[in-house]
Order: structure tokens, then C-alpha cells, then sequence
RNA sequence: GCCCGGGUGGCGAAACUGGUAAACGCGGCGCCCUUAAAAGGCGCUUCCCCUUCGGGGGAUCGCGGGUUCGAGUCCCGCCCCGGGCACCA
């Protein structure tokens, strides 16, 4: 008898699969599409290529390739591409590094990530394959940044952004870590520059909005998004300024607190503050305090235990509800990125206002009355976030809170002073990176098409897309986009007028790359468009998607945001683009995130040489519920390897010993039972799979499928239709561990079947045999255990209850006591309730 | 501070709508096979106490209360760990 060898069975069905490209799906209109046939898209994030694939990749592509085999042998068309994100900064780090051109680690990596997949068996379909730094792909990135331009959905502005005075260049918000450069470790800073953004903030509402469109996503995930997206509802209310004459509106959720207003900030970027101080004694002042803001980092600004620092104007608004005339500030505690960039400060009923109102001395007023020890910071009870009945507010006084809320707001509409408003955390999306290892930006820019001596924006038609990244000497930014370096690629004709226009040098977030790359897997090789409709109306939404939960915000906001836009301008049908999602956890070494400086990676490559993919993939479905995370251990992968040999040898003995046509024989016990514990255990596999994946307790079924089969097999070979039910036990423990371990069950299952296994359907449990005939009986006394027996499954209460009765272990405790109640669970327990 | 997860043996974990706590795996212990080892097979393994060695009793799912015939599961109050957001008006 062979002994279990991975490497020879895996590398021989990986070829017959690569040979045959049995998981290619042909799209509508080719040959082969099968319009009967449902489909269904499953998809794992697509990697980001650099060095070798880590085992959080083997966790992602085993999950979601277990999934792609169940829905196929559930009959379904299921497409499951893989493609590369593979623009990006590690290759451009090592490319500022070692003056290798990011092209050619980027390579190197793609083909290390291609021949591993291959190698752990993952069903791909190669045809579909993409990569997103290639001309091919990125072109089609390009229009769609001109197809959001058009819309005005694109859009160019000044803002402030993260800068690394040492690295000369903006930064990412991921690239800052803890408000450090995460390259050089130098304190960031922020910085006015022109950037392009999308508007993001316009699909705020229809982002919160069409959760309720998702079949089926992480609770947690959904609230992620939620607060990052951030509504509230409140109201604009405009504050004037008699001098200079100046209206300031402010957002706030709470116009109830309107007539509690003493002071009035502004945030230090407020663009009419250094008008109202200009000329006057205050200016020299508040211009020191600007500057000293400006030069700190945002980590050192939203510090928790900051104080609140903040100078006066000089300046006064007044309170449109009473009139009063309160004095104006700036504070950096007011973000001029949230709201107007100026606030109404209600020191008796906010904490913040509250502390800036100790702090300079100014007045604190109670408008609701009311206490919480909580919150209260003074004798008064003050400051107080609670409702209750309102004071010191006129007309309104006596009122509670909340109805006053809404009068307030009507009266402040109907004095032309205010609105309800709602406002939003999210911010429009930050697009453009002064980096080289990216799409670029297909706009350029003519002076002589502009006016005012602005050069004027004039996008790139598409019939010049794309617009190539040329090849450069020096990948390091200098303050501005390596490709402003490329003279000659940067001077270019305005598509417009014909006349000199200079391109565009900054590339995009690959965060664009990846919000669109799902739509391409549908129509990868096409040359004329981004993708034809019909496919992309075939097969969207994606039905199954899988990946890190890091990503809950970030690129799956971002691929929403994308569906919505593409779908309003008429390119997609589907408004939401993943039904479903399964966000894995992560995997851990000694209870610690891997990472190289640590040392306690783990490298899946390994561990596949060592024992094989199926072990490897089978032991990170095994090893918790796949949405936890896990500490990975060596002896549970060999823990699993053992149970994957073990069903091998019974496979491999059974095939010598038991006949291939042979019906099972249910008269004899033992074989009924084994029978019984396949067919239950197809029934647990497939609710694991139906319930969550939940593949830890799918795999263990099969384990006790195997286990039953050792501990029963010698004992039923002896006969012909005995050994039927072994055979029977195997080729169902091979069947289902198939979409785990793929080489196994390819191999072991047309040896004990005559088919291929997943050509093969999914087995479906027979109701009869998950039945028994008699069932433990357990017997309590007051809720405590006292016996177990066996009863039959139909048997009566009376029944039930007279066979409890007459255990000697049950009788022990009842013993000179009265019954004083009797529960009877059918088929499952007694309970006696004794005095 | 706010919003999510999660606390069960030595470890990873299981337990469907309240009904046998610890399935499955790891580790450990013992036995069988073997000249021996590896591999493999079989068994034991939550803790404490009593035992005439057949077994018997008690405790136990982060802590404290409650509901119930019965709570890991439901309710209330706390503690700890992990993650996200954080001066958002």
C-alpha cells in the first residue's frame, strides 16, 4: 500500500487542471455559456504582489476557494478570477533604494504569488487573470477618473495635506504613523498643496443608505463604516459680525442650547480670520498663534489630554436668538475641516466649550436644567449633555429640550437665520500621490486654453489613453512627482488647442486601482472598453466576497463609492458591488502579528513543501472560526496532516478490500451506523458551510467521519455489502473534504467512485438515516444530572417518565422526598422536581 | 471617552431556537505492533473529595446578582483582553 505523498498527487491534478482549465467559465454569447446555469461570483481580495505570499494569503484564497468548490458542486457557474495589485509604495521604496525599476521586483513578485497559487491548488481562472500597474489595466483606470471628471466627481483643489519636510513629498494617512514619516521617522506637518479629489461626500447619504441593499455582511464592518461615514443631523445657524460686516454660520447638533452661547471660535484655517484681525491690536497675536498651529503635527493637535489653547479676536458676533453679542476666538480645538470651521460655544451644556470657558474666563450658563454626576465638572452641575425642562431661554423656558429643539430650528428658518442641516465626517477622498508607482493622472494642463493666467485643466481623450508612465532615473520624490523629472513626457500637446500644455505628474492612490478591478475580472482581454455591458450585467454583483477586515473601511468604501458612480453614469446595473461578505481574522505566531523584525513569520511555501497544500490549507480552515483570527502552530499543521494520511490509508484499504457496486447492507448495526455518521455528517458539513462558514466544525465532522471508520471497518470487510458501508463512509469523507483538501479528494474519490469529485454533485444527507431509533434519555432531579438511558425516539411521556422512575440512580435522590413537579422533553430529557 | 468583538480544560476550540459542558484537534500519560526507532493502532486525560477500586459525591464556562423545573446560552451590575474611532460641535 502507498503511503500518503502530497507532493505526487498534488503536482499530478494541478496539471490535469492547468491542462483541461477546468475552472475557466465562458462569459454570455461564448462557447460553452450556459444560461440555464445560476452563477455565482466569488471572490478573494486580489493580493498585493510583494515577495513571496504570507500565510494570510493562504487563509484568504483557501476560504474562498472552499466556498467556489461548494457552490460548483452545488451547480452553480462559479467565476473566480485572481488578479495583482500591483502598483504601489514597497516597490517603489526598494526602487528609491536599490535604482531598481519597481517593474521589475514587481515581476519577480507576480510569479512568485502565480507559481504558489498554482501550487496550493487554489481554482483560478487564469483567462481572467489582471494586474493592475500594466498599460492594459490602468488605461481603463484612466477613463474612469475622466468619466468621474466629467461628472464633476473629480475635482482639483488647494488643501492641507501630511507632509515629510525631510522626504520633500505628501504622504498617505497610512504613511504616517503615529504622526511620523513612516520611512524617515520625521515629525510630519501639514501643508497646503493643489490635489485632485473624488467626491466621495456627495454618496455620503446613499453610502449609509444602501447597507439595507447588502444580503450579507459583518455587523461589525457595516458600523466601521457608519462612524467613519459619520452623520449627524443638526442645524446651520448663521451668527453675524457687525465689524466688519461678516456672516459666519456654524453646524451644531444641539440649536436647543442656542441661548446658552457665550463665546463664539474659530478654527486657526478659518479663511476670513486674519480679515477680522487685521489692523487691530489682536493681529500680531493671533498671527504667532496660526503660524504655531500650522507647524504642529495632527498628532500632536488631537492629543487626548491637550489643553485648550486659543486667543481672542477682539471681534464680536450676535446670538440670533436673543441678540447678545458674544466674543470671538480661535482655538485650534475647532477642526475647519468638520462643519463651517466655526462653532457657537455652549460652555454649560460641552465639555470642550466648558474647559475653554474656565480656562479664559468666560461666562458659563445653564439653558436646560437637569444633572449628571457624570458629566458635571462643577457645583452648578455643570457641564450638562443631558435633556431636560429649559431655562434663561425666553419664550422657550419650561419646554423641554427636544420639542424645543424643533421650534427653534422653524423659527430660526423662518428669520432667514438658520436650517436644519447634516453634516458628515467623511471627507472627499484624497486621490493624488507626487509618487511614480502609479496610474497617472490623465489631465494636462494649457496656459493658453486658461484664462485669468490660470492654465486651464483639459482631460486626455480617450482614444490617447493610456497615458504611459515613462521610465525615469531617480524614483525619489523631491518635493513634487518623480515624473516631473521626465521633461520631455511632461511636455506635450494640448489635446484642446494643439498648443505646449504640460501633462499632469502626480499618479493616483492604488486605492482607484483596486475600487474597479472586480468589474475587469468580467471582460479582463477587451481592448474597445473597460468591460461590455452584458458581461458585467451577467455576472455583478459579486456574491461572495472574502478579505482581511482591514480593509473595512478604506478599499471597501471605496469600491462602493465606485458601483454608485459607475452605475449613475450608466455602466453597471448593480448599485451595490459584494452581496455578501466574509471578513477573515488574522492569523498570528506566539500570540503576536507576524512581521520580520520580530522574526516569527511564517512562510506558507514552507509548510507546503514540508507537507503538502492540502495540509497547509485544511489546518487554517481548522484552526478557529475562519472570521477569529488564530496562533498558528507546527503541530496543528500536523495534527491535520495526520487526519488527512489517515483518511489516505482508510481510502487506500478500502479500495483493496471492499467491492465498487456492492449496496450497503442496513440490517446489520454496525453498518447502519457508519451509514448514519456519513449521512450526518454531510448534513453538518453542508449547514457549516450554509451557517458562516464555519469550517473548524465542518472538518472535525469528517474527522469523527474517519474516526468511526477505523473503529467499525475490520469489523464489516467481512462481507461483500458490509464493506459497502466503508466504502460508502470514505468516498463521503473524500467528497466532503474535497473543497479543503482538493488534491486528496481528486485523488482518492474516482478511486473508490469512478468519478471525478467535482464533477461530481454535493451529497445530500438521507432524512432517514439522520434519525435513530432510540435515543439517551438524560434524568435530572432538581436540574442535576442523575442518570442517562436509553429510550426509544417515539416513546411516550408516560413512558419516559416511568422509566426515570425506575432508575436506581434517580430513585437514590428522590428518596424520601414528595415530587412536586414532573417536565418531560420528548426524545431528549426528564427533569423531577423534588421537596 | 464612544462603538464593535471576545473571556469555556495545560493549549486551539465545540455546544442548533435555554435541556448530557468540554465534540474535534494539539499537548501529556499508558498499552499494542517492532530486535529497536520512526510511522501506525488502541485507550485515558476539566478540577477537588471519598472509595471496599464496582463506583459515589461535589464544584466548574471572567466576577456578583436575577429570571426559570433547568442558564455557557436570557436580563441587570461590574472586571479583564482584542479591534475601530476619537477635541466631529
Amino acid at each position: 500500500m502507498a503511503s500518503y505523498d502530497p507532493k505526487a498527487i498534488e503536482s499530478k491534478w494541478q496539471a490535469v487542471w492547468a491542462e483541461e482549465r477546468t475552472w475557466e467559465v465562458p462569459n454570455p454569447g461564448q462557447p460553452g455559456f450556459d444560461a440555464a446555469k445560476p452563477k455565482s461570483y466569488v471572490l478573494e481580495m486580489l493580493p498585493y504582489p510583494s515577495g513571496e505570499p504570507h500565510v494570510g494569503h493562504l487563509k484568504c484564497y483557501a476560504v474562498g476557494d472552499a466556498i467556489a468548490h461548494f457552490r460548483r458542486r452545488h451547480g452553480f457557474e462559479v467565476i473566480h478570477p485572481m488578479g495583482y495589485d500591483s502598483f504601489g509604495l514597497p516597490a517603489e521604496n526598494n526602487a528609491i533604494k536599490t535604482g531598481e525599476p519597481p517593474a521589475v521586483a514587481t515581476a519577480r513578485s507576480i510569479e512568485s504569488f502565480q507559481r504558489q497559487f498554482r501550487e496550493w491548488g487554489i481554482s483560478i481562472d487564469w483567462a481572467r487573470e489582471l494586474a493592475t500597474h500594466t498599460p492594459e489595466y490602468y488605461r481603463w483606470t484612466q477613463w474612469i477618473f475622466l468619466q468621474l471628471f466629467e461628472q464633476g466627481l473629480a475635482y482639483r483643489t488647494e488643501a492641507a495635506v501630511q507632509w515629510c519636510p525631510k522626504d520633500a513629498t505628501v504622504l498617505a494617512n497610512e504613511q504616517v504613523v503615529d504622526g511620523r514619516c513612516e520611512r524617515c521617522g520625521t515629525e510630519v506637518i501639514q501643508r497646503k498643496l493643489w490635489q485632485w479629489f473624488f467626491r466621495i461626500t456627495e454618496y455620503a447619504d446613499r453610502l449609509l443608505a444602501d447597507f439595507d441593499l447588502l444580503e450579507s455582511w459583518p455587523e461589525n464592518v457595516i458600523t466601521m463604516q457608519r462612524n467613519w461615514i459619520g452623520r449627524s443631523e443638526g442645524a446651520e445657524v448663521v451668527f453675524r459680525c457687525n465689524d466688519p460686516e461678516l456672516d459666519f454660520p456654524v453646524f451644531t447638533t444641539r440649536p436647543d442650547t442656542l441661548f446658552g452661547a457665550t463665546f463664539f471660535v474659530l478654527a486657526p484655517e478659518h479663511p476670513e480670520l486674519m480679515r477680522l484681525v487685521e489692523g487691530t491690536p489682536a493681529e500680531e497675536e493671533v498671527r504667532e498663534y496660526v503660524n504655531r498651529i500650522g507647524r504642529e503635527s495632527a498628532q500632536e493637535r488631537g492629543a487626548e489630554d491637550r489643553e485648550k489653547t486659543g486667543v481672542p479676536l477682539g471681534r464680536s458676533v450676535v446670538n440670533p436668538v436673543n441678540g447678545e453679542e458674544i466674543p470671538m476666538y480661535v482655538a485650534d480645538y475647532v477642526l475647519m475641516e468638520y462643519g463651517t470651521g466655526a462653532i457657537m460655544a455652549v460652555p454649560g451644556h460641552d465639555g470642550r466649550d466648558y474647559e475653554f470657558a474656565k480656562k479664559f474666563e468666560l461666562p458659563v450658563v445653564r439653558v436646560i436644567e437637569g444633572e449628571d454626576s457624570e458629566t458635571a465638572r462643577d457645583d452648578e452641575g455643570l457641564p450638562y449633555a443631558g435633556d431636560g425642562p429649559m431655562t434663561g431661554s425666553g419664550r422657550f423656558d419650561g419646554k423641554n429640550n427636544r420639542e424645543a429643539y424643533e421650534e427653534i430650528v422653524e423659527w430660526l428658518a423662518e428669520e432667514g437665520r438658520g436650517k436644519t442641516a447634516i453634516n458628515y465626517r467623511l471627507r472627499d477622498w484624497l486621490v493624488s500621490r507626487q509618487r511614480y508607482w502609479g496610474a497617472p493622472i490623465p489631465v494636462v494642463y494649457c496656459d493658453a486654453c486658461g484664462e485669468d493666467g490660470a492654465a486651464a485643466i483639459v482631460p486626455v481623450p480617450d482614444e490617447q489613453l493610456p497615458v504611459e508612465l515613462p521610465e525615469i532615473e531617480d524614483y525619489a520624490p523631491q518635493g513634487k512627482s518623480p515624473l516631473a523629472a521626465a521633461e520631455e513626457w511632461v511636455a506635450t500637446e494640448c489635446p484642446r488647442c494643439g498648443g505646449p500644455a504640460r501633462r499632469e505628474t502626480d499618479t493616483m492612490d492604488t486605492f482607484v486601482d483596486s475600487s474597479w478591478y472586480f468589474i475587469r475580472y468580467l471582460d479582463p482581454r477587451n481592448a474597445e472598453v473597460a468591460w461590455e455591458r452584458a458581461a458585467a450585467d451577467h455576472w455583478l454583483a459579486v456574491d461572495q466576497y472574502i478579505g482581511g477586515v482591514e480593509h473595512a473601511i478604506l478599499h471597501l468604501m471605496y469600491a462602493r463609492f465606485f458601483t454608485k458612480a459607475l452605475a449613475d453614469l450608466g455602466h453597471v446595473s448593480v448599485q451595490e458591488p459584494f452581496a455578501n461578505l466574509f471578513a477573515q481574522g488574522m492569523i498570528t505566531r506566539d500570540g503576536a502579528k507576524m512581521s520580520k523584525s520580530r522574526g516569527n513569520t511564517v512562510s506558507p511555501a514552507e509548510y507546503v513543501a514540508r507537507y503538502g497544500a492540502d495540509s497547509a490549507r485544511t489546518y487554517v480552515c481548522f484552526m478557529g472560526p475562519p472570521e477569529r483570527g488564530g496562533d498558528w502552530t507546527d503541530e496543528g499543521v500536523e495534527g491535520v496532516n495526520r487526519f488527512l494520511s489517515r483518511l489516505w490509508r482508510l481510502c487506500e484499504e478500502v479500495e483493496e478490500r471492499t467491492a465498487p457496486s456492492a449496496e450497503p447492507d442496513l440490517g446489520v448495526p454496525e453498518a447502519r451506523e457508519l451509514l448514519a455518521k456519513a449521512h450526518w455528517a454531510i448534513e453538518k458539513v453542508s449547514k457549516d458551510f450554509e451557517r458562516g462558514f464555519q469550517f473548524n466544525t465542518a472538518i472535525s465532522a469528517v474527522m469523527e467521519l474517519v474516526n468511526d471508520a477505523y473503529r467499525l471497518k475490520d469489523d464489516l470487510y467481512a462481507e461483500l455489502r458490509t464493506g459497502a458501508a466503508v466504502r460508502f463512509a470514505a468516498a463521503t469523507a473524500a467528497s466532503l473534504i474535497f473543497p479543503f483538501a482538493p488534491h486528496l479528494g481528486a485523488e482518492v474519490f474516482p478511486r473508490l467512485t469512478g468519478e471525478r469529485v467535482w464533477e461530481r454533485e454535493w451529497p445530500v444527507a438521507d432524512p432517514e438515516l439522520l434519525v435513530s431509533d432510540t435515543v439517551t434519555l438524560v434524568v435530572q432531579v432538581n436540574g442535576k444530572l442523575r442518570d442517562r438511558i436509553e429510550a426509544g425516539a417515539e416513546a411516550p411521556q408516560e413512558e419516559l417518565l416511568a422509566l426515570a422512575r425506575a432508575s436506581e440512580k434517580v430513585a437514590r435522590h428522590l428518596d424520601g422526598k414528595e415530587v412536586v413537579k414532573e417536565i418531560v422533553v420528548p426524545g431528549k430529557l426528564v427533569n423531577l422536581v423534588v421537596r
